[in-house]
DNA sequence: TGTACATCAGTGAACGCGCGTTCACTGATGTAC
DNA sequence: TGTACATCAGTGAACGCGCGTTCACTGATGTAC
């Protein structure tokens, strides 16, 4: 008791805004924080296992709380999925694009981390449109359109990326090799055979290659 | 009643057998087509919504039953999941290979009616690998394993097409069309925008056949 | 600065609901004599 | 062929369970004077 209270004046003055308002806004932070989380956890929840095997309880368990407070920061578990979408579609976006160390990138680079088996085994950060596409896409409302923005951001991303390397910037181009990014991973996640699995990876990378004339 | 009987020992003369077993086998025969109906209904609803969205009560309704009775054609949901996706997996490959009229069929055609508006609209008779495979990819078990198969199969009829062609039979150019199919026919299928959704599917008949020299 | 009140993030019991599965039962089908 | 019994596909009530959501409540945070 008398810690907390202590902890809560140093806070205050050591704030660097040197106002009480410091420490007045400190649970509406938290709360922010709160709600962040949620989206972070579920993000990688409904990645790993898809949004209807996920439930409301175990998400806020995940995040530390009980699942009471869920509506306090989200009217339904549909609003929580577009958000979480959204994040994540942005997140495994960037993810694409820079790595741990940020360097230059190319569209060989992007399409090799996409078509990797690191991203086929952790889907919980990967890209959200091969986790939850064709669940998504199923339904209508914020979820699916969620969903049809990133991928349309996925297209943009590639179409620069091939203007970058001075192929004219052929939006069906663009829209071709996000498709057999999307099918490569999903088809070594869907085999089997570890090797098919691997197969499927290396080769469809190697059949863009192919058809951008890079081989 | 008098009606039914009647109908019943017409038909057991009618027989081909000549013989009072054609009569005898009638309620397994019927049991073994109930059974059929079941799969039949499960393949084209779970396509259409999703395995977990789809239950065994509503399967049963469908099919003209109550739900009650499953269980003397199915140990489990899973087993029935395992064998609908088997069934739609033929089912929809010889689709693509033969429409209403068989005829002749080349790579060209097969990548069209895959990449058709028709296909991406009418999941419930399409490609189960790209209605189900990301859901049932995350599990282990049965189901998977028929997923897993499904893709090889599928992979062996286009290396077989690419064979046809003249084109030396490249394992690797089979995985990358595959790939290129499932993921085209996805990413048609979360762009919400119609024309966006429309060109997703001409794009990546175009890219496939770009790769192979084909344009 | 201190006090009295309002707000609101988070708790945990409870709600109705539909899920997959079980079970006692029915009555037509199949079998044995 | 007729009869008596066994099998088994299908019915519908009931099971425990976890789901998404609601709600009364708590206590710290934030506000007004």
């Amino acid at each position: 008791m008398i810690v907390i209270y202590f902890l809560e004046i140093v806070n205050a003055i050591v704030a660097p805004s040197g106002q009480w308002l410091a420490d007045m806004r400190k649970s509406r932070e938290e709360a922010a924080e709160t709600r962040e989380r949620i989206v972070k956890v579920a993000a990688k929840l409904f990645r790993e296992r898809g949004v209807e095997a996920v439930g409301v309880a175990e998400l806020m368990r995940e995040a530390g709380l009980t699942h009471g407070g869920f509506y306090k920061h989200f009217p339904s578990k549909e609003a929580l999925v577009a958000e979480a979408c959204r994040s994540a579609l942005i997140k495994a976006n960037d993810g694409l694009r820079h790595a741990d160390t940020p360097r230059t990138h190319d569209l060989e680079e992007v399409l090799s981390r996409y078509l990797s088996t690191a991203h086929r085994d952790h889907p919980g950060s990967g890209c959200a449109i091969a986790a939850l596409g064709s669940e998504i896409s199923r339904q209508e409302g914020e979820p699916r359109r969620a969903i049809g923005e990133g991928a349309e951001r996925m297209i943009r991303m590639i179409e620069r990326l091939l203007r970058d390397e001075g192929l004219e910037p052929d939006g069906a181009d663009a829209r071709g090799i996000v498709a057999c990014m999307l099918g490569g991973l999903l088809l070594s996640r869907a085999l089997d055979d570890p090797e098919q699995s691997r197969a499927a990876l290396d080769d469809t990378r190697t059949f863009v290659l192919k058809a951008l004339g890079k081989d």
